[in-house]
DNA sequence: AGGCGCTTGTGAAGACGTGCACAAATCGCG
DNA sequence: CGCGATTTGTGCACGTCTTCACAAGCGCCT
């Protein structure tokens, strides 16, 4: 990613909480404790364990306590985290003490489903506003708010504060919806156009091809069909489980 | 992810074409190589240089060789790759030669969403049918496919030989359905709920969080915001490219 | 107060992934 | 045929991430 490297700087030592610049792998990991823990706050647990925040969020507890020493020692040793203190701190080190507005560009069939979609407000983001190019979607009513026709999107960002933008349109508009984005003054871009997109230094982009996730789960079906063939050393294939399911730590970050 | 061992077996030399056990990064990136030689391949071109594979598809060219060298030598040193032998290999590697069966359950926003996608259709895979747990909603035909009990899935999936199973419920639902899934002899899973499943050995996931990518980039966005607030080295915050985009490789794998 | 069990935080080692830089190979041209 | 231009394939060094293993710290019980 980026390379944006914190100098030293001592001297700003005031309301800015640090921002010990942590590793991306962790920062990757972060978004998935916090939503172990809130699971665990929701559930009355008040204190949590590496060990069980670790198997909650489908980590390894050793990687989970190097990710979390990193924002500080929030732990108490021989008893755990307090949930709720932990929740503040990665809520605070995620930024998401505001909540961010969020551009969705292109209302097709993707688009629809994530205008939708109520994970998004519930997890510290606000869609703010829908665009799309083709004029026969503006108008279009979808949960509350109304599709505006992207050229509209200067005069939006700029009322609305946009902090990110998501682009959800074809491969052969996303480039200039970047281009439109980044003009605006977005800097942080989810794109789920299957595409490379070219963009500044200092802006972000995270891309989600659901097609190239298939893709990689394919090639490790067709690896374990070819593994069968094989004589193999121990029992058949499925030796299944004695009592069923066993974790595991297959469960794997998408990003990174 | 999971720990297939492929132990030596030299003895198996035969139809199989070599399963050369490739580093996970270099699968992940494999999907995205494939999709930027189609490109290459429909705009006319029959060879390409690592260079310029390496710019569609937004990676470095080194890394694009290295990746390309595990699979074997399908380059010509002082010309390229051959665009069309490349997309064979790759295809052929991923296992794409059959066109996988995948069954989706789960038909609410997102899953409505990703039945009426057609990049799947596209790149090598076929929805072979919906399911629901919601009776409601069952029988509603999205797209040519009628929506099914969650209960019939065993039959289903035996007529169909569903290949890999997509989970588009609530987080709820998740870990039930996971579990269908796998007692019908699914081995890969595409999970778009926002929770950890836990499966046997040998079972794969992915996991795909559309709030998490966000958090991510909201992380960058705070990490952002509070280095303008710093004095800094050089000029102001945005020097602004001169000519506007500069290529830059902060398009980084939303997997590995 | 002291000791015991539990859990965190971290040093060190190893695995993994990346990128440079260059030798080896191929093509085209004179 | 030989030479130079071009591009692949890869050895090597470096940085990042993961995992182990254990000392340090904390609370509880006696």
């Amino acid at each position: 990613m980026s390379q944006h490297r914190h100098p030293g700087a001592p001297g700003s030592a005031g309301a800015v909480p640090a921002l010990p610049d942590l590793p991306e792998a962790t920062v990757a990991r972060l978004p998935e404790y916090l939503r172990a823990l809130h699971n665990l706050a929701d559930t009355g647990h008040e204190t949590v364990s590496s060990e069980g925040l670790a198997t909650a969020a489908g980590v390894n507890s050793a990687k989970l306590r190097k990710d979390l020493s990193h924002l500080g020692s929030y732990g108490t040793r021989g008893v755990g985290y307090d949930v709720a203190l932990l929740i503040e701190q990665i809520e605070s080190v995620l930024g998401l003490t505001q909540r961010r507005a969020v551009a969705l560009v292109g209302v097709g069939n993707l688009g629809h489903a994530l205008a939708g979609y109520d994970g998004f407000a519930s997890r510290g983001f606000r869609i703010a506003a829908l665009f799309d190019a083709d004029p026969g979607r503006v108008g279009e009513e979808i949960n509350g708010l109304v599709v505006r026709h992207v050229d509209e999107l200067p005069r939006v960002a700029a009322e609305e504060s946009i902090a990110i933008g998501v682009i959800a349109t074809p491969a052969s508009a996303a480039q200039r919806v970047a281009d439109q984005l980044v003009e605006v003054g977005v800097t942080s871009i989810l794109n789920f156009a299957p595409c490379v997109l070219s963009v500044p230094e200092g802006v972000d982009v995270r891309k989600v091809d659901l097609a190239i996730e298939l893709q990689i789960l394919s090639f490790h079906e067709h690896r374990k069909a070819s593994l069968t063939a094989l004589p193999a050393t121990g029992g058949s294939a499925l030796t299944a489980l004695p009592g069923g399911l066993a974790a595991t730590d297959s469960q794997e970050a998408i990003g990174t």
